[in-house]
DNA sequence: GCTTCATTTAAACACTTGTTTGAAACAGTT
DNA sequence: AACTGTTTCAAACAAGTGTTTAAATGAAGC
């Protein structure tokens, strides 16, 4: 009854939560209190624990999924308008840029995408397919697309290089305030934007390094 | 009593279980009845869950960083014997080299380098703090020693690409039978120490790109 | 044999977990 | 105003959690 409805509030606070704590420390009286809201709400909306999960997941991942795909799309479209192959730095960006205006669009989506680079990695398998079934056809548009962008590569180098994007990106993902070992010289005023160019560069080098 | 004595069988046990489950998701009745031994007895010899954790860690880490911080030194060495500086292939490999071949040299220690893997990014700060408070020496050993190796990055480059070079290790390291994406293609005959050439590769294409 | 110490054992502890229940409160419609 | 279907609520459920306890067992020294 507050602001907004029960069903969102629990999908606020459990983003929030999973993202700050985990989805397994996370308790559903956590959840409930944090979103003042009755602790069998979320079994009446959503069936049980997971499912809120996969609705947390699918809320945010499908409509940037859809960005993703459309920029992909689109710098296809201008290659072929251009009667050339497309780069693999702009498909790269395609994929890249979305994320990062997405996760600066609200706390909520920092939180989320916190969320989906922890997850990527999770030792539960259950959970961790929620996120890989979702963002697997994605990287399978993407690696079809750098494919085509880098001839010269064997596709089993290009898997193995995409694999190793997808650790990087999930590090920066990971990154809430301060990076992975903090205390560190000086430094630290590295904002994040400026590592976000930086991470572009790092995977282009990777990716069209001589195999 | 059985062929190895009981602190040792829990450290085995919890090792494999932490690794594979993760740490919240395991309990000590699964561990213990794992190790065959009394429930009790984690209690007894480590006091709690946590303190366990640590002693998981510490067995295989601190000998581990050893070798890595004697096989870098030895390359800064090396590199003075001639006059000239270190090379950031050098150092690298020097880094990357031990853990893998530790990595094969049991299940036992492939299951630590999954945890060690998994946990740099664990929500959980208290858990998180287990591992990176043992890393950091190693890792701050080895920023120095590619910033002489690497005079033209400036700090703040070096220091988020090595942040870089974390993620993508630790995205190897996660991997335990198969790719982060697996049902693909064909491409998947890549062994894992092919994957390991490739990933100095990778890596320090990213590591040297121009700023 | 007896004592002393370290270790193992079964049982219980207090607490938290996700989920279910059935009644209460609410909204909208006729 | 009375009935409808939906949503909220407090309470309870059974199961699992890490940890503690006190008795039993083991081995070593005198």
């Amino acid at each position: 009854m507050p602001p907004v409805d029960t069903k969102t509030r629990i999908l606020d606070s459990a983003e929030h939560l999973f993202a700050q704590d985990g989805f397994h420390i996370t308790s559903m009286r956590t959840i409930t209190s944090t979103a003042e809201v009755n602790l069998a709400s979320i079994n009446y909306h959503f069936g049980n624990k997971e499912s809120l999960l996969q609705a947390v997941i699918e809320r945010r991942l499908l409509p940037l999924n859809k960005i993703r795909a459309d920029e992909i799309k689109k710098v296809i479209a201008q290659a072929e308008d251009n009667s050339a192959l497309p780069t693999a730095k702009a498909l790269l960006q395609a994929f890249i840029d979305p994320t990062l205006k997405f996760r600066d669009s609200s706390t909520g989506a920092r939180d989320f995408i916190t969320l989906v680079g922890r997850s990527l990695n999770e030792p539960d398998e259950t959970v961790r397919n929620c996120f890989l079934a979702l963002i697997f056809p994605i990287f399978e548009q993407l690696r079809q697309a750098l494919q085509s962008a880098l001839p010269h590569l064997s596709q089993a180098t290009l898997l193995i290089r995409l694999q190793f994007i997808m650790g990087t990106i999930n590090q920066v993902m990971c990154m809430r305030n301060e990076p992975l070992f903090k205390n560190q010289t000086q430094a630290n005023n590295n904002h994040y934007n400026d590592a976000m160019q930086q991470l572009l560069q790092f995977i282009l080098a990777g990716v069209e390094a001589p195999e």
